[in-house]
Order: C-alpha cells, then sequence, then structure tokens
DNA sequence: TGCATGATTTACT
DNA sequence: GTAAATCATGCAA
C-alpha cells in the first residue's frame, strides 16, 4: 500500500536532529506532518506556521526565561519531546523541545493543516470550519486531541509520530505575536510561517495600529 | 495562603 | 471592533 500523498518528500528525524538552535530548528517544521493516536482515533497535522523560544536567561519570551520550574523542566531535557502547557484557563499549547539537553528550547507549533482523521478533527472542534481547524496553536491541540497529560511525551515514540521534510520549504519570518512587550522579545522575527498556507494564523497583525 | 496574569479562542455588538 | 470565559502557575507575603 502506498504512502499517502501527504507524506511525500518526508522523513522521519532522530534524536540528534532535534540538537540544535531553535531559531535553526525551527523552519525546518514546517510542512512536517505530526500524528497523534488518541483512544477515539488518530489524527495528522502538516505545520504551517511555528515560533522558536531560546532558552533561560536570553529569551524573554520563553516560559523557561526565569530558570527551571515544575511546569518548564521538561524543556530542560531531551530533544524531541513535548511541552505542553495550560493557559487562559482552558488552552492546551504544544511545542518541540529543542537544542542540547539542558539549554531549555522550544518550538510552539502556531498552526497547521488536517491532513488525516479529518472526520475525527471536525467532531472535537464541530464550530470551526475545516480551514479553522489547527489554524492557532489552542486549536491545534484540539484538533489533535492531545492533553495536557501528554506533556513530556517522546515526540518518536507511540502514541506520536513526527515525519519532517527532506528538503525544507521556502519560508517567511516576523515577530512572535501574543507576548508582552517586556524586553522587546515580541521584536524577535522568531515566528515562522509557509507563505499562502491555508493553516497560517493571520490574527493581532496590527494590535495597535490607530 | 492569596492574587495577578497569560505562547488564546469565541461570541457578541 | 470589543469583551468574556476560566484556572494552573508563579511570585509576593
Amino acid at each position: 500500500m502506498p504512502r499517502p500523498a501527504s507524506h511525500a518528500g518526508l522523513v522521519a528525524p532522530d534524536r540528534a536532529w532535534f540538537r540544535r538552535d531553535p531559531v535553526a530548528l525551527a523552519p525546518l517544521l514546517l510542512g512536517a506532518v505530526l500524528a497523534y493516536d488518541a483512544e477515539d482515533g488518530r489524527v495528522a497535522v502538516r505545520l504551517s506556521e511555528v515560533e522558536a523560544y531560546r532558552g533561560v536567561g536570553v529569551d524573554p519570551g520563553s516560559h523557561a526565561f526565569r530558570g527551571r520550574t515544575a511546569r518548564n523542566a521538561v524543556m530542560f531535557g531531551e530533544g524531541g519531546h513535548l511541552y505542553a502547557y495550560f493557559t487562559y484557563g482552558m488552552h492546551v499549547c504544544l511545542n518541540v523541545v529543542a537544542g542540547e539537553a539542558g539549554t531549555s528550547a522550544g518550538i510552539l507549533l502556531r498552526g497547521g493543516t488536517v491532513v488525516d482523521g479529518l472526520d475525527l478533527a471536525r467532531s472535537r472542534r464541530p464550530r470551526s470550519t475545516d480551514r479553522d481547524l489547527a489554524r492557532g496553536p489552542a486549536r491545534l491541540a484540539q484538533a489533535l486531541g492531545v492533553p495536557l497529560a501528554a506533556n513530556g511525551s517522546d515526540l518518536l515514540a507511540a502514541p506520536f509520530s513526527l515525519e519532517v521534510r527532506s528538503a525544507p520549504l521556502a519560508h517567511e519570518t516576523g515577530p512572535r505575536t501574543g507576548i508582552s512587550g517586556a524586553g522587546g522579545a515580541a521584536s524577535y522575527p522568531w515566528r515562522f510561517w509557509v507563505p499562502g498556507d491555508p493553516g497560517v494564523s493571520v490574527y493581532r497583525r496590527h494590535p495597535k495600529s490607530h
């Protein structure tokens, strides 16, 4: 049986693949396909938008900036694991741990397009159009069905599967979104997306223009 | 022990 | 366009 067309040009990364600077790693995740097998089925998403976060002491926008805590402990571990966190009282967001162990770098998965398990993703997000199913960090987590309890999971082992592009996609960069301006962290161009991809979130473009 | 806040989404005017 | 929903986390006290 042939591989699905959505997996063309994809290869499974090894552990060492994640062991590099998150700003270099983030664009390599564009076009990658992340899948999660939940009890009620499997959904896969092709990533179209990500953000890089550097580690403790150097990136004011990072959860790890002020040092290791119970919440961000996973970021200080080995690359290729999942950092899932709960925010705004109702949302889960997903990150890929990057860099050498101890650097506490991560990459936030901001958006993507459902390429497998479409019906299941629709049932999890009945109020979304197909385009909106995984467009946005919390929507992506909900479409995949990844619970907060999956924090720390190895993305290279079941129930997860991750395949990245053998040839990186063309991409654009810009400022990260949703970060308070403290320290100018929001101005770093560490947001990466695939131009024209429907899974790119474009809200909050001009938060303060008059 | 208590309180301010957030890597957001959704609904409503 | 603006505002509400909703709670774990982290820091002050």
